[in-house]
DNA sequence: CTGAAAGCGCTAACAG
DNA sequence: CTGTTAGCGCTTTCAG
């Protein structure tokens, strides 16, 4: 026994009736832009309470020719992406705009999500480690400014933000020599956006050290550390490993662990993202920490530098990386 | 020196003006509702197809009465709400709705995610987790319906789907009687969502097969479950315990096995999510799995029945959980 | 089956 | 400082 009554919705006219002025009125004083006396503030603000109105964000984007509407694809699934939201709800709002989320999830791939935040009239889209090809971002980035987070793209289409990935590597693995292992091995992400890089900037670090890179196929969850691991135990154990990431080194460190490895002792193990997981006490494992707020923040001035005309220097921004040094690193136990 | 041209984006008149025919027609179409020949049809569509034309949800919406918009709250840390939300996505597809997600984030309180979606002009709010108090909802509950997932709420003004957690771990407990076990200790979640229930299911379930119910502070996180494991290692060790989640879960089997204890040999131990980490191979948790399809479904179902003003019988529906048994649970040792 | 016309709720020019 | 006047791009009567 619902009352289905009439309570449409409050508008503008109603306020602006209510308060015996005109909509604009009304209008001007809901934005808070000048153009309307303190008094006649007060009381559009009184009337507008009383009725509970709220402003409708669809007639107004549809007004206005600018949206200020950021569109955000992320992978629902990706802790680290879930910390890039948060950061990139604080640079928009820093700037003014608002965030509309899309998320791709197993059933829903990236092309949906980006169609739904096209329907919405984004001004912008911000991508997070995006899995689509170079071709389809390029052809995306015809359509409105596109800036590409986490991942690398060969297209001149687009803005690419990102950490410095090679160094990330690098740091693991001069911070392992410096301590004093020799025999240093990287387990990769496979095609996962990074992975290339931080390959490389384990080959150079190696290389520059005067080592011999080995590099094992890995991924980006537990189960691909898991295996690499036991492919690890297949052989003898190096004494250093860095890892892709810090949800593929867990992996690793658990079946290390449970074959009776100890680390730091016999093998020294670094992660990357310097995930929560990383910071737990029990797991306090020794990371490279990508500045998200960084990340977010020079995400969101590309965007709107492209939507100002701004003219842009670079097209991609690369952020340095910093490792956060914990228990599972330390120097190798001497055998003799 | 960008070409700030006129190029703006093509609208529905300007489809009409090319295929020769009304702006109404080709709204008709693009709809897909009947109304037009099928020669039309597809000249419409061709005409629509060659100048890239994609309708603005923003002033379809506007006009439209019904906007056919779901808003989500979610929480960007929790793994278990990126299950949700991928099974809100596909729910709401297969009754013809969008989502729009607005994200709870450490600096977005769900006060401002909410505010978003209202403005949004969602039709109905589906809030996964909700932090916020029960009068709180039921204030916005009295503007549009509310659907609460994964907590229970004490309140008649919101829908409530959630699993039945008293349940989910009298079946943990269950599970590890009957292998023997006697002294089954509960973690407990603090006053996380579902805490409360979970507590209850234990002390239940305990009392039912006469055993005395031992209950240490938990909470949701890996520290959380490390620091309980800190507790239970001061005294003799029992012989089984259930852990509010598996991130705790997790974390208190990361302290036990450090301390040289060994799971399932001297304690079993059972976690609640069944999330991607407690399947890990090297994980492998016994857990308590939540029906995320059910969850989803019956969530969207329940808003669109509150839209349509369909009379509702129980305000609270809860599903079922199921007990995945893998490697952390086994009978005790035998000690004499 | 098709087209003309009237708004959805709001903002942006103006003119008073 | 205030009010009037046009629409934003689309859907929806209602005639033809």
């Amino acid at each position: 026994m619902a009352p289905t009554g009439p309570d449409r919705r409050p508008t503008l006219a109603d306020v602006a009736a209510r308060a015996g002025v005109s909509t604009a009125l009304v209008s001007i004083v809901m934005r808070d832009v000048p153009g309307a006396s303190a008094a006649t503030r007060e009381r559009v603000r009184r009337a507008a309470e009383e009725i509970g109105y709220r402003p409708d964000n669809r007639a107004r984007l549809l007004r206005s020719s600018r949206s200020r509407l950021l569109g955000v694809v992320f992978g629902v699934q990706h802790a680290f992406h879930g910390d890039l939201v948060s950061g990139l709800y604080a640079a928009a709002e820093r700037v003014g705009y608002e965030l509309t989320l899309s998320a791709v999830t197993p059933e829903r791939d990236e092309l949906r999500a980006v169609a739904g935040l096209l329907q919405d009239r984004c001004e912008a889209l911000i991508i997070l480690g995006p899995q689509s090809g170079t071709t389809a971002l390029a052809d995306l980035a015809a359509r409105l400014p596109v800036v590409v987070v986490a991942r690398s793209v060969r297209s001149a289409a687009v803005d690419v933000v990102r950490t410095a990935d090679d160094e990330g590597v690098q740091l693991a693995v001069d911070h392992l020599v410096a301590l004093g292992h020799r025999d240093v091995v990287h387990v990769d992400g496979g095609r996962a956006p990074g992975a290339a890089e931080r390959r490389r900037g384990y080959r150079d670090a190696v290389r520059r050290h005067c080592l011999t890179p080995r590099i094992l196929p890995g991924g980006l969850t537990e189960d691909d550390g898991a295996a690499a691991a036991r492919a690890l135990l297949a052989g003898p154990l190096p004494s250093a490993v860095t890892v892709f990431n810090d949800r593929c080194a867990l992996g690793l460190l658990d079946v290390l662990r449970r074959a009776g490895r100890t680390v730091p002792g016999e093998v020294s193990v670094t992660g990357y993202d310097d995930s929560r997981i990383a910071r737990l006490a029990s797991v306090d494992l020794t990371s490279v920490a990508q500045d998200v707020e960084q990340l977010t923040t020079l995400a969101v001035r590309r965007a709107l530098d492209r939507l100002d005309g701004v003219p842009v220097r670079q097209r991609e921004q690369v952020v340095p990386p910093r490792l956060v040094v914990r228990s599972t690193t330390a120097p190798p136990r001497r055998e003799r």
